[in-house]
This record gives structure tokens, C-alpha cells and sequence, in this order.
DNA sequence: ACAGGTTTTTAAACTTGTTCAAAACCGGAT
DNA sequence: ATCCGGTTTTGAACAAGTTTAAAAACCTGT
């Protein structure tokens, strides 16, 4: 279902292209689906050919969102960061890679929290990207916490995401604050979880997230 | 500003009241501008000419959600509960009230999240009810975190309404299930607060909110 | 009662997302 | 070359949110 023809994937690319200069440049609202039609050298009906809806056609965008996260973040992540400074790089990856679709907040947000399996694979790497960023720092969060804390931070950037897209702030640098802060917030945590107290109030977090996220139908009839 | 004419306050009551029908009936998407108009008896422009758009139709009609949040919780925190109790009667007010609106989701967050002087409105009931909550819960929350608790609880629910607006499943029974779980964690982690620790984190998981939150251009040039 | 202004109402347009039936195109089998 | 089935493209239409110019209704002081 994916190419049926080389030149069919390719008119698919250059919508695709046109979309996200054009949505960079006039935001989300001001970008038209007749405009984005027009500057590709298509008629309307011929860009709803291959996009069922505007809604789908910046979340296909959003998809690669991870994918330059990922890039941007794995390089700066090499050296022996403490913690702390890996998660402000993880954050701020995200954060750089959203700017120029701020105006698509609660579509990205509906893109990022839909259950399908083209998200699964965004978890997917992004989980990867955080178990990284722990594995990463200097010195080793406490044993007790290392392996659940990626999917704490992965819980967090999540919460950032959605701050950040009702962020009206200029330039999002209320978003950009929070990062910083809960960077710092999240490393002392998980110093912190080496007491019995902590590690048991993490544990609950987690469960509740868990209980409550877990029962998304996965594949089958 | 407010209402120039009795007549025309009367008329902006009758869309409103026609709107929340409607909606609570057909959805918003199912609903229609034209229809509000017609139900109302009145021309399509005329409803525009009391609601500079659809969006703020439901965000006035949001408005009122808070008030019945209050009523329908306040009788029941009269009783002496314990504080998760107390919490989960909020956290179900909440619910209830929203209910009808679930297919308005991020329309209602928009209203909710947005810093304009009515929304500042609402925050300061919310918070009254949040004090409340924990002013009438048995035994006391200990004296060190009491004061901070109804901030924090606000803060939660704005996390389980965010949750809400996303929630697919059917009769929001996994925000229900959230809302169990944070009412039980909540409780739990108040009575730990008496931990030097765990009051620690608490402190600057509410500074970094406030960072954040704090800078809102208050009114003034 | 009436002129002058303000508020309310209307009808018609405009915009933009979305749908659809018909046409144009293309590569292979006859 | 011609027909065929599938793919791509088009142009027109529709629905619903929004805007607007002008008419109607209303008020108020004379």
C-alpha cells in the first residue's frame, strides 16, 4: 500500500516538502491545502489523492520529528555527561525539533498520544534515545532506579510536549525554562530514590501510569 | 461591555442554553453554528454577532463548568472523610462536569490553560474548592506540606483534565481509573511529606511550576 | 412625532477542509 | 494499434466557520 509507482513517491515527497516549508513559514492555520496543492504543481483534489486529511498530512510530518530529535541528541550524548546535562540535551532536542510546528500543537499532540502503530514505533525510539541518555551519564543514577527511569523521563518529556504546545510564550521559553528546571529536578530525583521512601513514591507513579496507559487494544482482530 | 440591553443579555442566554443542548446532543463537531442559529431562531450572523466565534461559544459555556464542579462537590466534603476520599470527590466532580464536553477536548483545554482574566477566574475557585478539600479532610494532613497541598492537588487536576481531553475510551473509564489511582497516591504521598526528603522534592517540584507559571503578563500596558 | 444615533438582525458572500464522479494516463495483453 | 484494468489527476461541488454591508429595530432627546 505504500509506492505504487517511483513517480507516485516521488509527488508524495514533494508535497510533503512544500508542507513543511510552507507550515514553517505561515503556520499551521495560514497554510491551505489549496496553497500547499498550488505550490507543488497539483490540483487540490490530487493532494487529498495522497493525503486523506491536512490532520494527516502534518502528522506524517511529525513522525520525522523524532527521527531529527534522535540525530540531534545521540551525538551530544557520547561523553560522560552527569545526568542532569543529558536530560537538558534530550529535552532540548525535542524542543528544537517542535519549534517550527508550534502552530500544530494539539495536532502533534494528538499525533504523539494516538495509540496506532505508527506511534508505537515513535515510543519505540524514543525510549531508546532515554535509555541511552541514562546509560550515558557520570556517575550511574543508583542501580535501585536505573531501569525504570527512562520510562520516568520518557513520562516527563511527554508532559513537556503538551506544556509546550499551549505554550504562548515568545519563542516557547517558558517551555524552555521547564525543560531546564526539570532537568535538574529529575536528576536530584533520582539520587534521591536511593531511599527507601522515594524509590517506593517513583514505584507508584510508574504503576499508576502503567495501570492507566497499558490497556490500549494492541494488534489483533 | 457586558450586556447592553436586557434583550440582548436574554438573547445571549437562549444560545447558550440552545448550544449546551445541542452539543451535549450532537457532539461539537455535530453541531453546527447554522444550527445554534436556527434552534435559537435567529440568523446565523446574529450568532455571531454575540459570539466572535464557535470556539468562544463553548469557552463562555466552559465557564459555568467550574460552578457546577463546585456544587456538585462541595456537599460532599462537608463529612469528615479522609483526604483520598476527599480528593477523589473533586477529581469525580470534575469528570462529571466535563463529560458532556469530551468531544470539545482541546477547545476546552485552550480555555482552561489560556491566561486571560477569566480563566484567572476560574483558577481562584478551583483553588477555594482544593482548600476546602483538604481543610475538611480527617485526620490533618501534617502541618508542613498543608499549606501547599491544595496547589499541588490543583496542579494534578489539571494533569488528569489534560489526560481527559485525549482519552479515547469509552466513558472515559481510564481517566476514572487515573483518577482513582492519583487520589490514592496523592493522599499517600502527603502523609510521607513529613519526611525531610520527601518534603524536599515536593518543594521544588511546586518551584519549578511556579517558575514556570508565574510570568504571565499580568494586566497593564 | 421625529431626526440622529446606537444596537440588533439579516442575507449574502467568502474561505477552506473535504468529497466525488469523471477524465486522463499508463503499462501490458490481444 | 487497440483495448483493458489499475493509477493518477482534475474540476466542480458541498459543508461549515467566518465576515460584511446594509437593512431593520430600537432608543433618546427635542
Amino acid at each position: 500500500m505504500e509506492t505504487k509507482t517511483p513517480k507516485s513517491a516521488e509527488t508524495r515527497a514533494r508535497i510533503q516538502n512544500v508542507a513543511v516549508e510552507l507550515f514553517a513559514r505561515n503556520g499551521y492555520r495560514g497554510t491551505t491545502m489549496r496553497s500547499i496543492a498550488a505550490a507543488s504543481g497539483l490540483s487540490l483534489g490530487n493532494a487529498y489523492y495522497y493525503f486523506p486529511s491536512k490532520e494527516a498530512l502534518v502528522r506524517d510530518l511529525a513522525r520525522g520529528l523524532v527521527d531529527e530529535q534522535v540525530r540531534a541528541a545521540r551525538p551530544r550524548l557520547r561523553s560522560g555527561n552527569n545526568l542532569r546535562d543529558n536530560i537538558q540535551v534530550v529535552f532540548d532536542a525535542a524542543l528544537d525539533a517542535l519549534a517550527p510546528f508550534h502552530e500544530c500543537g494539539t495536532v502533534l499532540l494528538r499525533a504523539a498520544i494516538g495509540n496506532d502503530e505508527a506511534s508505537d514505533v515513535s515510543r519505540a525510539k524514543e525510549f531508546a534515545l532515554w535509555r541511552q541518555a541514562v546509560a550515558a551519564s557520570l556517575p550511574q543514577p543508583p542501580a535501585a532506579i536505573r531501569g525504570d527511569l527512562p520510562e520516568l523521563l520518557w513520562l516527563v518529556q511527554r508532559g513537556l510536549v503538551i506544556f509546550w504546545a499551549y505554550d504562548g510564550s515568545p519563542d516557547a521559553e517558558r517551555s524552555r525554562r521547564l525543560a531546564a528546571n526539570a532537568a535538574s529536578l529529575m536528576a536530584r530525583l533520582a539520587v534521591l530514590s536511593r531511599l527507601p521512601v522515594v524509590r517506593h513514591i517513583v514505584d507508584d507513579v510508574i504503576g499508576v501510569v502503567r495501570n492507566v496507559e497499558s490497556d490500549r487494544p494492541k494488534m489483533g482482530s
